[in-house]
DNA sequence: TATGAATGAGCTTTCATTCAT
DNA sequence: AATGAATGAAAGCTCATTCAT
């Protein structure tokens, strides 16, 4: 992928840690692209330095990859979230920040935006197949929980809320720009991703939640 | 196989309305359930009263079907949305309940919600395809717009809105709610579904809506 | 196989009996010649006119039609012994020419003796899979139970004896004979399916069982 | 492992001959359970305190592992032969002794019954490629043949018969006792290893014979 | 309009074996 | 003497599709 990569085939070939990681990152497009059934492994295979083989050898089946790619995947959205600091900024300003942050994060991860609509469609059997993925949370609930904590406190924030609900309703914003970004565009002739349009979306989101918060119910 | 089925099997298949109709409703199914390449044309026969054959006589191919189950379904929604009527209802409440019924819509329809969400996956290149679907648009967003001219004019909105992005802000935490509710159930242990909570949410998007465009920029 | 067949391939293949018996001819070969593991599916599809394909359409799967090929080898088994008929000959006689059939039946049935131990490798447990062969008995049993019963009665055999022991004692031979020709040919330098040597082996069965059944416990 | 062990794996590591004498005990167990073909040398191994790579190690290949596994279950069976002693009996109670020591000796190694039946359905191909196992013959065919000598010498047996067939005939009944009992037991209904028929099953093999020496030709 | 039989192409997976130290 | 990592070749099986009437 990167041509200033100063890893020869060898090197990597005993590198089973870099091996692992390339099939998941080829893994991750292909299930994002094509779903579950329709992604192939010998595709996956063909766009790795590895062979189909390889694949087996580390990952023992489809099943296993994609829920490998699933765990990976989720692993670090949540140590995305665990940077979050937004703890110094007033209520208002904090969750304004909190939206657009997870604005930003949808996306740049529109590959783990279609992993997580590919896996409702299976009703979730893979992520519950995973030892890994129960009850994984997630740290932008807690620092949602403390941003209005704080704005209760303060009286900023006037309707009374849980964090889960809030972050359900900048998620379901943010994901659905991306994910739906297809048929929307296509059913109503506009592009969400529109950079020149960017700005103004990320407004939105951030108006919607602080807006539903100042008001009082 | 019934006998309290008043129509034969005889019958029924003297009917191409009726049987292209049944196919429609099982692959809608198989489809939602399993993607575009997990379905099975061979499971969509088993399941209708007619034989693998006659679907690639009524349809041509597996790509045509589905292409076909996505326009009956889209054709369906936006059926539904031309019987909103709001307009008699003062803004606030009209917006609300437009929010309430839009719910209510997506709760009833979680394999049209699974297909959108299965062409998104596939970036669209179905309903692409589609003459029939090229800029459905949506009886939706004329009805928000006409509320929010409404609304704009009494002076009980007062946050300046495109009926399109307010759309959006219904149809994404709708959407999320029922695309999402498999991981989002896992992850947070919470059953966006369940029928005690139901009410909350439904609340929650009218709030939502109403709070946003009732806040001054 | 037969050059004398005036059957084209066209004509075959529009005879799905002909063409699953073709399929379990050869598939018999195969699995008596290499086990189960070891028989080819690819192999066999090789052997027919038909394509691996087509072994796939008639018998679903690789264990199912080596069940198809268990079930037809001991049918036809059953049906050769339904044409015993020693109830003409006095007791020895009939014991003595029932003693030579089955040695009879064992040699021209090489293959079938293969399956057969095959399937004890396998615990029986393909035979226990099937219907068909849940306790099939087998006609020789009762023909035997018959001459038993005449030879007490006419005092030609003195030792009391179970038909089914009588059974087992000279299918033990015949069948070891075929079974075991290969180690017992190599360990000991000797062919046991020798023509010159046939008539021993055949009468030694009936001396064998006759010598049983005449001499007082 | 286990701590009561007074083997530790170290110990084992640097002993060559128990670690072989270890993987030829489990692949027995393992061609006998599932046949050549069926066999698998990852199971072997997993089996083993070994990893696969030293089965290659010790045995080259499969096929020699296999070969390895022929000789030493005919190596062992022939030693125990060597210690047959019915000199000191009578010829009819010897000849009874030894078919019942044969009979509790192929009750005692299913393993090697297995084994030879699927040789046998190889047509002994592994055997031939042993120098080891041409022409092994065995001890049982000389006391057989010392038996019958005393028999003829002192009137006891009456009909001449050369010892390797009245070995054939006790072997066959014996082997196919062991051999055949899971289709003998579903064809039947009987199981031919029930306990409590063990000394019947005995009995009947002396009996026969016994039967066959002494009646006149 | 309707259909039972057939199938080419390609899929996931397995297995004995070897590489490289 | 010993070994963890890797792999080519092929196996069993599936799937959308078409043949032939």
């Amino acid at each position: 992928m990167t041509t200033v990569s100063r890893t020869t085939d060898q090197e990597r070939q005993r590198d089973p840690e870099r091996t692992r990681e390339e099939i998941l990152d080829v893994a991750l497009r292909e299930f994002a692209r094509h779903g579950y059934s329709g992604a192939r492994v010998d595709e996956i295979a063909a766009r790795t330095r590895t062979t189909k083989r390889m694949i087996y050898y580390y990952f023992t089946s489809k099943e296993q990859l994609y829920i490998a790619v699933l765990e990976r995947a989720y692993s670090t959205a949540r140590d995305a979230e665990r940077h979050l600091d937004v703890d110094h900024l007033e209520p208002v300003a904090a969750i304004r920040t909190l939206a657009g942050l997870t604005f930003d994060h949808h996306e740049s991860h529109p590959d783990f935006i279609s992993l997580v609509a590919i896996e409702n469609i299976h009703h979730g059997e893979f992520i519950a197949k995973s030892a890994a993925l129960a009850d994984l949370n997630t740290p932008a609930v807690s620092v949602t929980a403390r941003i209005l904590e704080r704005g209760y406190a303060t009286g900023a924030f006037r309707r009374p809320a849980a964090a889960l609900d809030v972050h359900m309703l900048i998620s379901a914003f943010c994901f659905f720009r991306i994910s739906n970004q297809y048929t929307f565009g296509t059913i109503f002739g506009v592009d969400l991703l529109d950079p020149d349009r960017r700005a103004h979306y990320r407004k939105l989101v951030g108006d919607m939640v602080v807006s539903y918060l100042t008001t009082a119910d």
